[in-house]
DNA sequence: TTGTAAGCGTTATCAG
DNA sequence: CTGATAACGCTTACAA
C-alpha cells in the first residue's frame, strides 16, 4: 500500500514540529505570511507541502468564528433559470474560496422555517435567497438576520434588502411598447396564478406601456407546470386570436407556441410571441422564440460578490444591483 | 426593537445554567435523550426552547470529528438531468439530516483536483460523485479517499465503487432491438465526441443488438454543444437518409428533429428517432421525443441513501444499485 | 442518572 | 519575529 499522504489525518502540529516552530508560527504563515520571517516561512511551508497538509476548516471555523461557508437558499434547482443561476454563483464562490452549502424549499413553508434554523446553526458567514414568491414573512425573517443576505433575480419594493435583478418592469415595459409600435392593438400577457411577487413587477410594466398607448390590457394566468399548459392554451387559442403576447417564462411560451401551431394559428404571421428569460428552450423551440434575455448567470456571479463585500463589510455604493437586460429577436415574432 | 433570540449566541452553556444542570446533560439530551431522566429532559428541552438554543454545528463537528456534512461533485449544474438529480440528493439528504455542500468542477481537471481537496478539509463524511467522463485518474482518486464516495449515474466497469445507474448497455441493447423487431436496418447510433465512459457502454449495447441481427452499426459523434448540433445534423441529413436513429441525449435529439424538420424530413414516417434521458425537453419538442426514461431524480435519492449506510457503516447487500428503467413512446417513434 | 474534565484543531492575544 | 496559552462550543470518557 502506498504511503498516501492526504489521507492521514496530519494537524498543525506535525507541521509545526516537522518546521521545528510553534503551531502558532504554522498558522500565521498560513494565515499572515508577512508576520513571519522569509526564512522560517520558508521552510513551513516546505513541511506543508512535504506532509500533504490541509487545515482542517472546522477548527478554523471554531477558532476563527467564520466558517467561510455561504448559504444559497432555492426553491428548486430543476428551472433552467435556477441551474444557471448556481453556476454563477458558484464560480465566484470558488474564486473568493468561499464554501457553499445548498437548501431548497420546494416551495414549502415550513421547509423554509427550518432551512433558516439549520443554516444559522451551519453558522454561515452570509446568504444568498432566491424565491421569486417572496413574501411579507419572508423579508421580515431577511431583515432579522444577523449574517448579510442577498436577493438574487428578485427585488423587495423598498430596497432594504441588497438584492441584484433586472428592473423587471422596466423589462416588460419596453417589450410590450415594441409591440405597440408595431401597431398591434391585441397584446395578451400571460403570467402565472401564484403571487409570484417579481410577476407582479412584469405586469405593472406592461399596463403602464398599455395604459400610455390607451390600450385595453389583457393579462391569463396559467400554472406554471408543463401538464397543465398545454391543454390551457389549446382551449384558450380556439376562442380568443390574440395579434401577440408576452408570457413571463419560457417554458410556459413553449407550450404556447405548440398548442398554437398544433391548432394551425401562424407563428409570428398572426400571432407573435415574447418570451422571458432567454433560456436554452427558447433556441430549441420552432420556432425560436423571441425572448427577453435575464442574464441570470451574471446574477448568481455578482450577488456572490455583493455577499463577499458585505461579509467582509466593505463600504458598497449600492445594494441593490440592476444589472441591464436585453431582447433577442428570434422567429417568434415578425 | 424586539429582543430577537434566535440571533444573540446561546451556547450549550446558558441552557444548562437555565436549566440548572451540567452541560454535559444538556449534550445528552440533544444527542442520547433515553439516557437522562425524563423530568431533567424535560427542563433542559424547556430552556433549549425558551432560549431558542441551536447548537453550533462547527463546534458539534470539531468535538465530535463527524461534520454530517457531504459533497456534491458535479460537472455543470445547467444539464436538466444534473439539476433534477441534485433534487432528489437534497431532499434524502434532509431527511436524514445532512448538509449538502456543492461544488461543480466544469470538468475542468485542475479545478477538480482542487475541489478533491477543498472536500477534505471541509472534513465531509461523505462524497457524491458525477462524472459521465470518469477516467482511471479519478477511480484512482475515488479508491483512495478514507471517507466514502458513491458514483451518481456512472458506472466503473469493475464494480470497485459504490454506484448507483441504470443499466446502460441493456437500456441501449432494448432500444435497438425494438426498432430491428419493426422492420429497421439502416439504425444509426447517435454518441458524443469526447470519451464520456458511460456512452461507451450505451455503443456497446447498441452494437450488440445491431451485430445479433447481423446489421452494420454506424455511430456518428457530435459536440453535445447546441449550436454546434443543428448544423451538424443539417449536413450530416442532407447527405444520409437512415430509417431510425437513437440518441444518447435530449438536447441533441431535439437538435436533430428540428434539422430534419426544417430539411422536410418526415417524423417519424421517414425517420423514427428515439433519445436518451426523458427530461422535460422531450416533451416539449415537437413531435415529442420518445426516450428512455432514465430515473435521475431517483438516481439521486438513492445515491444520497446509499451514502448514509456508507456513512453508518451499515451492512450493505450490494454497493451496486442498477435501477430499472424503461422506454417511454411518443411521437417520434410510429 | 448526572457532573467533571479532557480533548477536537485551529486562531488570537499576550509576552518575550 | 516567534512562542505560550487561552479560547472557540461542543462530545465523550470517566467518576460520582
Amino acid at each position: 500500500m502506498i504511503d498516501d499522504l492526504k489521507n492521514t489525518k496530519i494537524t498543525i502540529y506535525d507541521v509545526a514540529s516537522e518546521a521545528d516552530v510553534s503551531l502558532a508560527t504554522v498558522s500565521r504563515v498560513l494565515n499572515y505570511p508577512e508576520k513571519v520571517k522569509p526564512a522560517t516561512r520558508e521552510r513551513v511551508l516546505e513541511a506543508i507541502n512535504k506532509l500533504g497538509y490541509r487545515p482542517n476548516a472546522i477548527a478554523r471555523g471554531l477558532a476563527s468564528r467564520k466558517s467561510t461557508t455561504v448559504a444559497l437558499i432555492v426553491p428548486d434547482v430543476s428551472r433552467a433559470s435556477v441551474a444557471e443561476m448556481i453556476n454563477g454563483v458558484i464560480d465566484i464562490a470558488r474564486k473568493y474560496d468561499y464554501t457553499v452549502i445548498l437548501k431548497v424549499t420546494n416551495s414549502e413553508v415550513e421547509v423554509e422555517d427550518d432551512i433558516w434554523q439549520e443554516v444559522y446553526a451551519s453558522q454561515v458567514d452570509g446568504i444568498l435567497y432566491l424565491n421569486d414568491e417572496l413574501q411579507e414573512r419572508n423579508i421580515k425573517q431577511i431583515r432579522e438576520s444577523d449574517v448579510p443576505v442577498v436577493l438574487c433575480n428578485v427585488k423587495e419594493e423598498d430596497n432594504l434588502i441588497p438584492s441584484v435583478s433586472i428592473d423587471f418592469e422596466d423589462a416588460f415595459f419596453e417589450a410590450t411598447r415594441s409591440f405597440i409600435k408595431k401597431g398591434k392593438k391585441d397584446i395578451l400577457l400571460v403570467s402565472t396564478r401564484s403571487a409570484y411577487s417579481v410577476n407582479t413587477l412584469k405586469e405593472r410594466g406592461y399596463k403602464r406601456a398599455m395604459e400610455e398607448a390607451n390600450l385595453d390590457s389583457k393579462v391569463i394566468r396559467t400554472s406554471g407546470r408543463l401538464v397543465v399548459n398545454y391543454p390551457f392554451f389549446q382551449e384558450y387559442l380556439r376562442d380568443n386570436k390574440p395579434e401577440a403576447a408576452i408570457v413571463v417564462r419560457d417554458s410556459i411560451a413553449v407550450s404556447m407556441i405548440n398548442a398554437a401551431s398544433d391548432l394551425g394559428v401562424n407563428i409570428p404571421e398572426e400571432l407573435e410571441i415574447m418570451s422571458f428569460q432567454n433560456t436554452k428552450y427558447s433556441r430549441m423551440a420552432r420556432p425560436t422564440l423571441s425572448s427577453i434575455d435575464n442574464p441570470i448567470y451574471d446574477i448568481g456571479a455578482v450577488s456572490m460578490r455583493l455577499l463577499t463585500k458585505l461579509m467582509n463589510e466593505e463600504p458598497i455604493e449600492n445594494v441593490n444591483v440592476v444589472l441591464p437586460h436585453n431582447i433577442i429577436w428570434r422567429n417568434s415574432t415578425k
